[in-house]
DNA sequence: TTGTACGCGTTATCAG
DNA sequence: CTGATAACGCGTACAA
């Protein structure tokens, strides 16, 4: 360090990084020596291997990833991850597992929030495969998967999270919605309650879909009548789910039990039912809210939380992803996490 | 779509996907002409530039952006984003105003988390710099500077976001946290508290330390004596922030306001409250929280927010690194945000 | 074990 | 306005 090279009056100092060359030179190897030694290859006698690696280090030098990844047959070592919102603390989570599995195989991430805009969707996904990504996760923002399917198809390892597209052949990782929300409101059901209202809006359709199936599918398997006003399962414009829960309570005969679809949902009506009551004791309503939160348990009524692991959830779909990057050509996995009901 | 393309009986599938070369052959004019015609160059016949776009579009081509970035004086586009944690509602906040400015001037994100690990911010920023980023967006995980500094000096922008380094100049983006504090306190010297405890542990040390030196600042502005067994700054265990709320709570002389220095601290206060209260009403405690959230005011008591603007920390953050990229050589910036008392 | 030649896909340069 | 050529930095294939 700090030691003031000279190369003789000739010698430029070099604007650009060093390259795999100007090591070799260093080192007094040729270029392939230099390459191997740092590249790990092993037909290097270990003088040279010290003398090239001394001069990497003293020159900084680092190898250019872009020269390396245009060698045809070379991974890239770059996944592309495509979420719908991370400030979302779900996909947060899911990114974090990603980068948790990637990290192990050195790999790294490009990362692009959709805000669950198709369109940008395939402006990232044309954007990444430009980079000649190893592979995909996709969080999908809507049914529409022409792209996806093209690039899959073109041979890029796609795994989808969190969500499905219909009539998208690929490995996928889902929280199981489906079961989860049916066995929460089986509780419910199982508790005598037979207005149940599920409070789905705010939400993007996909999740909120299942998560409606798994509530209907309830009511079915107890051969109850459901009650047809309770579904609201509307937009997601800012304070949709603000209405809808003002709405749900105000309804003449209310509900005597809440199914709240997603977090988002369930911070809403507890502000509807906290305004409601005039920052008194809120009324007795039996929730069951999917997706668990920091400050649950310390909302104005006591809720049942439909718990599950969106950091797993990532690490799956990365293990997924680095299987099929490495060459693993099995079948699609469609993979499922539990969820835990906390009564 | 699903015309089958043929070349005659000599052409291959072609494996890989298509390249300029393709495109040009498919158009029937030369490789440079294609280029120019794709890369927005004027220098082409209309006619020759629509026969180009619709080759390529034809083919499905992308431009293979190593290649591009190979050339040497080419930005990549590509901008190295280091965080300590997305999980933290916060940083990403920070990660989505990046990406959105980013997003305009058609740029991407290489993301990492350090998990507040150096040695992992090392690992990442030699990384990035392999892939020839244009500029870095830090989150600095301690002080250790030598590598951030390096990569500065070699002529990578670096702009660093919601903390600072001593004695590293370089473009920093930060919430004015001494000054949010103090104003903080001061309200409650004002209201006439003289027992105000400062709850930090379970943060990161830098940020905590200006809110400290903030709350600090407050009392000798003040002129008002400190008492000096209220201020717990400590480590960050996982359950290191609830040991200090009640080992606050529990005081023989217990505080009789409470500022919480961040997120962490203000939900495990509010869990300490409310299991010391045992589930009835919690003990009167006046206090102000630094970091807004989803359910402030859904908590057993009501608080007093010190707010900030994450997405406009990022978006700052990024607009100067933009403008670095750009060639901006002027003097190093430093922008405080302002931050918002919400009584 | 080491070195030479070549090509990956793109754009700058210069000649037509 | 168009086309041929030469790099960019690295790794594979082959030769020494």
């Amino acid at each position: 360090m700090g030691v003031d090279q000279s190369w003789g009056a000739d010698a430029q100092p070099k604007p650009g990084s060093p390259t795999l060359h100007d090591v070799a030179a260093q080192a007094g190897v040729s270029l392939m020596t230099a390459s191997r030694a740092l590249s790990g290859t092993h037909n290097v006698r270990a003088e040279n291997r010290k003398l090239v690696v001394e001069a990497a280090r003293v020159l900084g030098y680092r190898r250019n990833e872009h020269a390396r990844s245009l060698r045809p047959g070379q991974r890239t070592g770059l996944i592309g991850v495509i979420i719908t919102n991370a400030s979302n603390p779900y996909y947060a989570d899911v990114e974090l597992g990603i980068e948790q599995v990637l990290a192990r195989y050195d790999m790294r991430m490009l990362v692009g929030n959709t805000g669950e805009d198709v369109a940008r969707e395939r402006r990232l996904v044309a954007d990444f495969v430009g980079w000649n990504v190893d592979g995909l996760i996709v969080v999908p923002a809507a049914d529409e998967c022409a792209h996806l399917a093209a690039v899959s198809a073109a041979g890029t390892p796609l795994v989808l999270a969190a969500r499905t597209i219909d009539g998208l052949a690929a490995d996928t990782v889902l929280i199981d919605d489906v079961g989860g929300t049916r066995a929460a409101v089986r509780v419910l059901l199982d508790e005598g309650h037979r207005r149940i209202a599920f409070l789905g809006s705010g939400m993007s359709v996909p999740t909120s879909a299942r998560r409606l199936e798994g509530f209907e599918s309830a009511y079915a398997e107890a051969r109850v009548p459901r009650p047809p006003d309770l579904v609201l399962a509307g937009t997601q414009e800012p304070n949709a789910a603000l209405h809808a829960a003002r709405s749900l309570l105000g309804l003449p005969d209310p509900p005597t039990a809440i199914f709240c679809a997603n977090n988002r949902n369930t911070v809403a009506l507890m502000h509807a039912l906290t305004e409601n009551a005039a920052h008194r004791t809120p009324p007795q309503v039996r929730v069951v809210a999917f997706d668990n939160f920091d400050t649950a348990d310390l909302m104005p009524i006591h809720l049942s939380i439909v718990d599950h692991n969106a950091h797993e959830l990532g690490v799956r779909a990365a293990e997924l992803l680095v299987r099929r990057v490495r060459g693993d050509r099995g079948a699609h996995q469609r993979i499922e996490l539990a969820t835990h009901f906390r009564p």
